[in-house]
DNA sequence: CCAGACATGTAAATTGTTACATGATTGT
DNA sequence: ACAATCATGTAACAATTTACATGTCTGG
């Protein structure tokens, strides 16, 4: 279960509310972790009664908008955590068992409408890596930091790219079969 | 949610009970949909309320044995659910959060640990599809059914091909940085 | 007769999703 | 004033994991 540490790592990088945790989540570890803003402010509670972050409110700004940052004793359990070996999640793919589905149904079963719908998905994805590649990793001399997280981001490239190959693939085995 | 309907293929392809049918799951569509013999125990209950399924118990066989068995409002339910486009389940992965966080906290954090596992592992598995390939899928020519679970095993041998790959680089990048 | 595989479940805890609810601030 | 965005939560539900619990049959 990494939701924390993941909180822990985006809160390393730029200490800020909830709210901005949960934006700035649908754009960088969002894409290998996904949370939602109810998610977020359950485990913000959390890891501030596990004594890893504070909350200091801030009266000038917004409503009652909480800024957290990451303690000592945050980055010390961050550290242990990167250092922990673990199983990767089993992966779930309707997409396969529609596939599987069809195998045993026999022609005509209608998997091309998910696999359209899931190219679609995967060229878009590809796309909205390729822009924040475009505007984040190029052109430029990159640091130790901005290095790993570029490597982290390629891994999101090839993936997309290898799904959708995967669905124009069995798109072009269904039509002539 | 997929369980139901991989349980109803997995049973077209053959009837069985639900220990066989955790068994089997472990080595076929367990792959890309797991489930442990307690979730398959409960929906298998589901399935025979909803009329997917029907259970004969078989009292010549070891201790109380139930056989499922799909009816054909459980086929139609299938074909019905083949036809859908849902968005792809997102992905969470560990090792991506680990890498953000070894980006914040800098070098000698210890990501080489999980990253060696987790190259073992993707290498496991991708010896284990070799076998299924070899054994199931090759020297004869396949049926329009076998062709598909074909395509579908493919996913997974180049998947975890990548992600093997991918582990490869990150530690190599790591050693010389 | 006993170990090991077969066989089926219940219960609790965790995690994640969806729906609902409220209120503050800013720009027009 | 009103809409949009900022901001924080609660509640109910669904799915998955882990731990527990029980009993049967077969081979040695």
């Amino acid at each position: 279960m990494s939701l924390p540490h993941a909180l822990l790592t985006s809160l390393l990088e730029k200490p800020c509310s909830g709210f901005d945790l949960a934006r700035r989540f649908d754009r960088s570890i969002g894409f290998f972790w996904p949370a939602s803003h109810q998610q977020i402010y359950k485990e913000l509670g959390k890891l501030q009664i596990a004594g890893w972050v504070t909350a200091s409110a801030t009266p000038g700004a917004r409503g009652r908008k909480k800024v957290y940052q990451v303690v000592p004793a945050g980055r010390a359990e961050l550290q242990r955590w990167v250092g922990c070996a673990e199983d990767p999640a089993p992966l779930r793919d309707a997409l396969m068992v529609r596939l599987r589905a069809e195998a045993v149904l026999g022609p005509g079963s209608g998997v091309a409408t998910d696999l359209q719908h899931r190219l679609a998905r995967h060229r878009q994805q590809l796309a909205l890596y390729r822009d924040i590649e475009r505007r984040d990793f190029s052109d430029r001399a990159l640091s130790r930091t901005e290095q790993l997280q570029y490597l982290v981001l390629q891994s999101g490239l090839d993936l997309e790219a290898r799904q959708a190959e995967f669905c124009e693939k069995a798109l072009h085995w269904l039509a002539t079969h």
